[in-house]
DNA sequence: TACTTAATGTACACTGTGTTCAATAGGCAG
DNA sequence: CTGCCTATTGAACACAGTGTACATTAAGTA
């Protein structure tokens, strides 16, 4: 009972191949259950047997990916360290393919928002600490707006836009970052 | 000829009025022909008269709304005038409930991704008289950073997190976006 | 008022869904 | 190696939504 069936571990791999697959032509709404099974070589009632939804699947590669790389992200929350932000973008440039699928607009928004909640309570927490002087609510606002730029940054970066590297990317985004927190102490002399 | 057909005229109404119901409750993907129809009161071929699926609908709305609050759009892409973007926001915030749908998640990214690319190039074009010292592929990362941000910054504004008036909330974006241009010239020491 | 055409009601074939159940095939433990 | 266990299969089912066609009705327009 430790480990799952042979036969169980062949079937979601092969199912999650075959989304991913077709998650490079068509958005997820688009994929029907009979084409990613007919795609996988299974039977469709086998899907029945472990998810509900293709999205079911979705969220399972997501959880999988995020696991993997929880590593990386883990370290930069904890002591603002570009060198580590670079690292997350090797690692996520690594799997260039499963990723622009997961940041683009195939995957639905749902992952990109995923991330930023994830990550976010760390994050705040850290910023607190750096800036005991500003506002919480500011501190939020600033965040919200860095990080959903950053995510548009990724996918475009992913994407083959300028083909920067990774230390480079890394740096720039840090400096956005450590800029945009330079606009809170304006933002009361409205 | 000139204009069209009162009973059509209603007939779009209506369904863009039902449309914009059911997008209250779910995404615009799972909105079926035949409860749009229901909801209207109208026969579901009548549909097909006007329509080939509920997204024709929605970029109709969003054509629209686009050109009606344009004109608020095209004064802050020439001079760079927090005033004005302050006016686009009041007018954003009159029509409350609509916006809500259009910017969030149940009217699909792509009326965000859609207004970003609209006003990209006005904008650029401003920014490179404004920076002329920069090179215009900073600036097109900088303006996808920022208007990712703001975009997401826009929901959260409608959703209601913290209630700021429109022009503080104006003047912070373009405090923002300043800020942002100032990171520029650090992208180059990395 | 007569003309024009939008909208209706009905029907049809088609695709995908979600479920059931007996039959089969393959992995696993003893 | 053998026999048990269970994942997978294939077939069938009712059901929901799609896209189209066509004659009929209703309403706006000139």
């Amino acid at each position: 009972m430790k480990n799952e069936d042979t036969r169980v571990q062949f079937t979601k791999k092969i199912l999650k191949d075959s989304l991913l697959k077709l998650l490079k032509t068509k958005p997820i709404t688009r994929v029907t259950i009979k084409e990613l099974c007919e795609e996988a070589g299974l039977n469709r009632g086998t899907f029945y047997l472990h998810y509900n939804e293709p999205n079911d699947l979705l969220r399972e590669i997501e959880e999988e990916f995020v696991q993997e790389k929880m590593s990386f992200f883990n370290p930069y929350m904890k002591n603002d360290n570009p060198d580590q932000l670079a690292m997350l973008f090797s690692a996520i440039l690594q799997n260039h393919e499963l990723s622009l699928i997961l940041f683009g607009h195939n995957g639905a928004p749902q992952f990109t928002e995923r991330i930023k909640k994830l990550v976010r309570p760390g994050i705040l927490e850290d910023w607190q600490r750096e800036f005991p002087h500003y506002d919480l609510a500011d501190l939020q606002f600033v965040y919200d707006f860095v990080f959903s730029g950053a995510m548009q940054l990724i996918l475009n970066w992913l994407s083959g836009s300028g083909n920067i590297s990774a230390e480079i990317f890394a740096h720039r985004l840090d400096c956005l970052g450590h800029y945009c927190h330079l606009a809170i102490k304006e933002f009361r002399y409205a």
